[in-house]
DNA sequence: GACGTTGTCCTTTTT
DNA sequence: GGACAACGTC
């Protein structure tokens, strides 16, 4: 099993005890080392399968690992405690859930239900939603809870943070009476649980006697916390991960983790796996020298036996049409030359610079596939039917019963919804519990639409759950509404769909001919030892098929690659690609202002975080790597100009080869653009027309307004706003604009036809 | 209450 | 450019 690790590897894999932090870089064999170690574990006796705890971020990781697993041990892992932070709470609360005073039929809010929560929240209390965006208040909510704060604990220094955390308030009381979590509900509420009781922190603290952390950098301060706490009873931690790839500190992660867990915990114990199995020399080399512009790393440098390789190819087009349109020649080569469009991957920085190249693969009839957006159970058409099941399940659940209560219509307007909202904020009850005071005085539809709901949950309890589903569906009346709509027939057939995954659901947990709404014996969610007796709970604590297919709803999402499996190039944001490896990339869009980020450009640690996110794009690569660049772009309706990244200056040239394109100093936008409005296109000489290798500079770009030429990165004066750094332009001529980030007054954006600038120098 | 028109806002994303 | 929300009209 472990015959065939390098010497790091297998030092890792068999560290005999204590806790310890694998520093893993890219492609360097982390997933092999944590599922080798489990079964190593096992397989010496040194655990039992139930003496593990293994958590992950994603689904998509906690099913691989299960999976090879499996592959290295004759044990059903199914059994094992292998899941995300999130699955696994859930799993804690609904074995718990009187201790974590939740109603048994809880129901978990995504962050469209979250918002629109809070959306329902600021209005019922009248607070102005200029001052307090609800996106705003579901940030500072979210925030608080992944530092694990509730709203009583919250520091509020000025006036408008003291609303926010009153704010947060209203919003856990809301979700209190409704008995809905939110995501970071789920681990905070689990964290209190097993503050709170005694008795259920010393039995999992005994019981799992081994943590292992998947993606270690990606972890928030309440995962932290909740791992510190599940570990006092003398587990020990095994945490891998790779602070260079740290690229969600936007969603809470702190790689600080890394080097708190490192000083409290590992003392010594950090393995470095340092050899890289994926990409060629010249790629690995670009990233090392790339990533060693940041500070504050845990440092380590990797090496590869695979030899040098191709060198980078870089190319800077003159838009962004002509980038993708030199994308589509390329790839066309490089499946003429036999690469598989799988192998192809084309990365870009942000989602809204995927539709131009989408447009230019289609053109060309090239197959492609694009990762992200919409997924299955976020359909409207889904949720919709989610939210019948819901009410279902759980009368009060207010985010479900505004969504369909007038869906499909029913009489039901917005008077009559103002007074129960008007209601349920008197009595403090949900809208369910206010539906009789408003009938009472007239509104009978209100009414009606209460008794559906008792219906159908009636109907479907002995039901199974596809066809408890497939009732819904059908009595709702949602399949009547959309046979009724032009562009309804997708929509049906995703219905259909629905009745599908719940189809196979039943038989993945062997509920086929169970009943939706009784408890399932095949769903007892506790393990099969003493723990029932230990913690004093009579009952084996068993869900319903529906309320088990419900959780699986929110908390996996669902695949949103409908044509999965055809050999497709492959199109994604660097973000989705972290994890991934192909034979072609492309990192496209290498501007600044773009990648890295306008947002992120003024702040170091955003900057560096920045770095990470290149750095991540760049060791995706195996054998091929090509980096691309446009002087203009339209980007929020207005054409851009920009210089390109600093990041392609922190690739040594001597790993870079800049490729000539023809034609490009022809191209219609740049020609037209110049003589229209007189800007100049500074230092437009090719260097790489001299022979195609390793040149440093390129060109670069600006505004002329007049006498004065700007560009992104230079720094302005400003009679009333004093100084700052240019880090964006648009538009030309009268509209041509300048973003500003001024040092006092924050960013700004200017038209440069109006505002004084002087340029210093 | 359903539909058309104008106004605002734009990273990255998993659970 | 485009998604979505808010407003106005029938």
């Amino acid at each position: 099993m472990i015959d065939h690790l390098n010497d790091p590897q297998r030092a890792a894999v068999t560290i005999d005890s204590g806790h310890a932090l694998v520093l893993a870089g890219a492609g360097s064999g982390k997933t092999r080392v944590l599922t080798t170690r489990i079964a190593w574990l096992i397989q010496n006796g040194l655990t039992s399968p139930f003496g593990i705890l293994a958590v992950t971020f994603t689904n998509k990781a906690s099913k691989e690992m299960q999976v090879r697993v499996a592959s290295l041990l004759p044990i059903d892992t199914r059994n094992m405690w292998v899941g995300t932070f999130h699955g696994l709470c859930h799993r804690l609360l609904r074995a718990h859930f009187r201790d974590a005073s939740l109603p048994q039929g809880f129901q978990i809010l995504d962050t469209a239900d979250q918002l629109s929560l809070v959306k329902r929240l600021l209005k019922a209390n009248q607070i102005d939603d200029e001052k307090f965006t609800p996106r705003d208040v579901q940030r500072f909510i979210n925030s608080a809870k992944e530092e694990g704060l509730r709203s009583h604990a919250v520091d509020a220094s000025d006036p408008h943070q003291r609303r926010m955390v009153e704010i947060y308030a209203l919003y856990e009381a809301q979700c209190q009476r409704d008995g809905v979590v939110d995501f970071a509900e789920l681990l905070l509420r689990v964290l209190e649980l097993l503050e709170r009781h005694e008795p259920i922190r010393a039995h999992y603290q005994r019981r799992f006697r081994h943590i292992l952390v998947d993606e270690f950098q990606d972890t928030n301060a309440l995962q932290y916390r909740w791992l510190k706490l599940l570990s006092g009873g003398g587990a020990n931690i095994f945490a891998v991960g790779d602070d260079d790839q740290s690229i969600y500190a936007f969603r809470g992660a702190d790689v600080g983790n890394m080097a708190d867990f490192e000083r409290d915990y590992a003392r010594g114990a950090v393995i470095r796996l340092e050899q890289n199995y994926r990409s060629q020399g010249h790629i690995l080399d670009a990233a090392n020298h790339l990533i060693a512009h940041n500070s504050h790393r845990l440092g380590k440098n990797l090496w590869t036996d695979q030899g040098e390789g191709e060198l980078i190819r870089a190319v800077e087009l003159p838009s962004d049409g002509a980038e993708s349109q030199w994308l589509v020649d390329e790839i066309k080569a490089l499946v003429g030359d036999g690469i598989s469009r799988l192998d192809i991957a084309i990365l870009y920085r942000s989602n809204a610079q995927s539709r131009v190249i989408e447009h230019a693969l289609f053109s060309a009839g090239i197959p492609y596939r694009v990762y992200g957006g919409l997924r299955f159970f976020e359909r409207q058409e889904i949720k919709h039917a989610l939210a019948y099941l819901r009410l279902v399940m759980n009368r009060d659940d207010d985010t479900s019963f505004n969504r369909v209560v007038n869906f499909p219509a029913r009489g039901i307007g917005a008077r009559t919804i103002e007074s129960l909202v008007d209601q349920a904020r008197t009595y403090n009850t949900t809208f369910s519990q206010s539906v009789a005071r408003v009938a009472g005085k007239g509104g009978s539809s209100l009414a009606q639409f209460s008794l559906l709901i008792e219906t159908m949950a009636q109907e479907t309890r002995m039901l199974t759950l596809s066809e408890a589903v497939e009732h819904i569906i059908e009595a709702s009346g949602l399949l009547n509404h959309y046979r009724g709509e032009k562009e309804g027939a997708e929509r049906i057939e995703n219905l259909g769909e629905l009745v599908n995954a719940a189809t196979v659901f039943e038989t993945e947990h062997d509920l086929s001919g169970l009943p939706s709404g009784e408890p399932a014996k095949t769903l007892i969610e506790l393990m099969p030892d003493d723990s029932v007796e230990e913690l004093g709970l009579n009952l084996p604590i068993a869900q319903t098929p529906l309320s088990a297919f419900l959780a699986y709803a929110a908390l996996e999402s669902g695949d949103n690659q409908a044509q999965a499996g055809q050999d497709a190039v492959q199109m994604m944001t660097v973000h989705a690609a972290k994890g991934l490896e192909f034979d072609a990339v492309f990192i496209t869009g290498l501007e600044d202002g773009l990648f890295p980020h306008e947002n992120s450009i003024i702040d170091p640690s955003g900057l560096e975080e920045e770095r990470r996110l290149m750095y991540v794009a760049i060791t995706r690569a195996r054998k091929r790597l090509y980096m691309t660049m446009a002087q203009s772009r339209m980007l929020h309706g207005q054409t851009r100009y920009a210089v390109r990244s600093r990041f392609l200056d922190e690739v040594p040239e001597n790993h870079l080869k800049w490729l000539t394109v023809r034609g490009v100093s022809n191209d219609v936008s740049t020609q037209s653009y110049a003589r229209a409005f007189g800007a100049v296109g500074v230092n437009n000489s090719r260097s790489s027309q001299y022979g195609g290798t390793a040149l440093s500079k390129g060109p670069s770009s600006g505004l002329q307004i007049g006498s004065q030429l700007f560009r992104v990165g230079q720094g302005v004066r400003h009679a009333r706003f004093g100084e700052g750094t240019i880090i964006g332009l648009s538009g030309s001529g009268l509209d041509a604009q300048a973003q500003i980030h001024f040092a006092d007054v924050g960013s700004k954006t200017l038209a440069l036809g109006i505002a004084k600038l002087d340029i210093m120098t």
